[in-house]
RNA sequence: GCCGGGGUAGCUCAGCGGUAGAGCGCCGGGCUGUUAACCCGGUGGUCGGGGGUUCGAAUCCCCUCCCCGGCGCCA
């Protein structure tokens, strides 16, 4: 059984067995602290009373050693969780040689043994928490008459910037990793209307920051006939959702990452503000920084403005050669475009990027010749234009991003258990 | 790509021209209740790699590789 459930059986006969977490062994006692996937839990080795074998086995065992024990639950207020297993029998299943990691090692040491530090409480409680949010999500969206969708992640064309692919050898063709499943989801939109999908997006920028990874995972959504104020409610309620499984499904996760729940129930209601380019622009001045309208918000500038919020927040409406070319320009303003980002708060920044699609097809093409682009790799994205084109709109939501600010963490590599992030690829 | 910091024992680091160090870990011993247990003893090194200066280089110089923090780019 899970340490968790032998915890509670109190006087009762329980059986754990997991890994050895810690072990101290006094003189007449052996105290095996036992980790499973749901907890740790004290087995206590007596060597006056347990059977020679089972005290033999507790003195052979290590730390990380795979061990089973059995026996009568006390609650004892020494023992962490207050109850503890008092051994009539151990069992070493496989003893750990040596493990490398004891605590006080560096970043740099840790990543190299990132297969073992993955065993690490806090870390399991990440990937816990990332488990809920990502069900929570999942739950929304199918909830609210969203299609899962499965798209390509081996694709011949880029969606973002061209420099930032990662090139892969189609049978001596050149083909790239997917950066976003965006063009593909706008395809299926005329037939399902409403589609999303989770795929890992993958992006070649040498970024050196605690919020990038070169292979993400991207949620993203499309949906037929959304302007862009749906495409934002919608993008407020899933993140919304997300935050509200969190502090229902993993408020212990929380509290062992030592992570405030504050910040998260004001976020937990989809009433999101939100600003406009200019007004953003306006804000900064107000607080000393200088920017010009047309300046992109950087990272500095982002922090300051997390700071007039605290919930996540909305920017809409940017100049339109920030943006890409797809996004649709404001009708009454066509230097702006119809896109947004939703900026978590806390100093974590952008985590969805979304925007109202252009769906005429010479305003495409135009753009897209604009942006010095080919438009013959765009031939198919620019057919959709041609047969029974509609308004859409849509945004992707970086899931390790969203994980990074809902867990506290400090940096993104955290958020999930391999990440890809400077120049490693190892484990 | 740019700016800054750093590579010395398994790990964290000190040493910064004159015989390679500490703490932790590990191994052995002790201890009837530990919470990263404690006490005693032992173990441990291509000083990231290459070249140069010097009587002598971990230490100074050049090249190179790797790591960390930040910027830009984005999710």
């Amino acid at each position: 059984m899970k340490t968790r459930r032998a915890l509670g059986l109190v006087g009762e006969e329980a059986r754990v067995r997991g890994w050895v977490y810690r072990k101290r062994d006094l003189g007449g006692k052996i105290f095996v602290v036992v980790r499973d996937s749901e907890g740790v839990m004290q087995v206590v080795v007596d060597r006056a009373t347990a059977p020679p074998e089972a005290v033999r086995a507790a003195e052979a065992a290590t730390i990380e050693s795979a061990v089973e024990a059995w026996g009568r639950v006390e609650a004892d207020p020494r023992a962490p969780g207050g109850a503890e297993l008092r051994a009539e029998g151990f069992v070493l299943h496989s003893r750990a040689e040596d493990f490398p990691i004891k605590g006080g090692e560096g970043v740099d040491y840790l990543l190299d043994v990132r297969h073992l530090w993955i065993r690490s409480r806090r870390l399991t409680a990440v990937w816990r928490l990332r488990h809920v949010a990502l069900h929570a999500m999942r739950r929304y969206l199918d909830e609210n008459g969203w299609w899962e969708v499965s798209p390509p992640i081996l694709t011949q064309s880029a969606v973002e910037g061209g420099a930032t692919l990662f090139e892969v050898n189609f049978f001596g063709r050149k083909a790239y990793l997917s950066q976003s499943a965006q063009f593909y989801l706008e395809a299926l939109i005329y037939s399902l209307e409403r589609v999303w999908s989770l795929t890992t997006s993958f992006r070649a920028e040498r970024s050196r920051t605690r919020r990038h990874l070169y292979e993400y995972w991207h949620l993203e959504t499309e949906e037929a006939w959304a302007r862009m104020r749906d495409s934002m409610r919608v993008a407020a309620e899933l993140v919304a959702a997300a935050v509200r499984g969190v502090l229902e499904g993993a408020s212990e996760e929380l509290s062992l990452l030592g992570r405030s729940t504050e910040p998260l129930e004001r976020a937990a209601r989809p009433d999101y503000p939100s600003i406009t380019y200019d007004e953003a622009v306006e804000l900064l001045r107000r607080k000393g920084v200088s920017v010009e309208w047309g300046d992109d918000l950087g990272a500095d500038e982002e922090r300051v403005l997390t700071g007039y919020f605290d919930t996540p927040f909305f920017v809409t409406h940017f100049p339109k050669h920030l943006k890409s070319f797809y996004m649709k320009p404001d009708p009454g303003r066509p230097e702006v475009v119809l896109g947004f980002d939703l900026l978590a708060p806390e100093g974590y920044g952008e985590v969805i990027g979304g925007s109202e699609r252009e769906d005429r097809y010479e305003a495409l093409l135009a753009r897209i010749r604009e942006e010095g682009l080919n438009p013959d790799e765009y031939r198919w994205y620019l057919d959709l234009r041609r047969y029974g084109s509609v308004p859409h709109s849509g945004f992707g939501l970086g899931v390790d991003r969203l994980v990074m600010w809902i867990a506290g963490l400090d940096h993104i590599r955290d958020s999930l258990p391999f990440p890809r992030f400077r120049d490693r690829i190892y484990p």
